[in-house]
DNA sequence: GCTTGACCTCAACCTCGCTTTAACTTGAAC
DNA sequence: GTTCAAGTTAAAGCGAGGTTGAGGTCAAGC
């Protein structure tokens, strides 16, 4: 178990789900590692493959790829965080998580409230003007959630 | 009232909270109309205002702009909409608010279930396989609420 | 010793929703 | 008639998260 404890970037891309070029990419962004082979292929440790569930994970709570990194790099390295480790992460995404339902939340509330009024005026439509989005400037299609969960939706039909 | 009910660019920039370089665009991607003054500058009718915040409203549910471009086209021309029409598209919106809010809370509810497991398989574990992202590709960092909503969490504090 | 396929690097490209820039014209005030 | 803000255009840029392509190397099979 030593030569056969090190994975080639295909077999990561095929068990992790992950592309190679986004193998390639995650670690030019210093999110994984892999050592090299003589003719200087990728070897990627076991261990790569939690390491890139827990950027997937991340990245479903609406991490950016440099906070991913930022909580990689807190993360103990070299042994499989604990429970405590973990715990302390989860807590944090839990937080996150419970702040986007709840934008979500009063978005369709107003929504509800202003069904049939026909309003959306301006100034003071709640749809238009939430409450939350105060300094919006910029991203106005597509602003709110995206890719992952428009392309679900197209699924689910 | 003729000259009276059209305005400049920077009118209804003031009064939509767009930049004009938005409203150039949006028009650019038809989703407003101008029409133009002797001097070549562009000359907006009052109902630009509506249709402006029709757009902000659609973003912040979601849409992107070319599903705002055709919603709007589907949308009676020249006529303010009716309580029906407006009826027809919130409950529209409605439906899609609720599926972003489902699919959020089934990763919180994942996240839950696996505090403190610390499995984070690449099979099984629900938040690196949330149900609803199967055919997720590309967008992991960020892949769900963006920048509106992490913007606004940032304020919170 | 040749082919095939997996791998390498680096740079360019993609999408989305705009903003910025450069170079120029118009409109209004004085 | 001069000045200055406000307008015009086309094209380039941004940021996020990658993918794609060109051109080359490496390892294995026959």
């Amino acid at each position: 178990m030593d030569s056969h404890d090190v994975l080639s970037v295909s077999e990561v891309a095929r068990r992790s789900g992950f592309a190679a070029s986004a193998l390639r990419y995650y670690e030019s962004q210093g999110l994984i590692v892999a050592s090299r082979s003589p003719g200087n292929q990728r070897r990627y440790e076991r261990g790569v493959l939690r390491r890139l569930a827990f950027i997937r994970a991340a990245g479903n709570v609406g991490l950016t790829l440099e906070e991913i990194r930022d909580e990689l790099a807190r993360l103990p390295a070299g042994r499989t965080p604990t429970r405590a480790d973990w715990q302390r992460i989860t807590r944090h995404w839990r937080g996150r998580l419970d702040e986007q339902i709840a934008a979500l939340e009063r978005l369709r509330d107003g929504l509800d409230s202003c069904i049939g009024c026909g309003c959306l005026s301006l100034q003071r439509c709640g749809i238009s003007n939430p409450g939350d989005a105060e300094g919006r400037r910029g991203r106005v299609g597509a602003g709110f959630l995206p890719a992952a969960l428009r392309r679900a939706s197209d699924q689910a039909g």
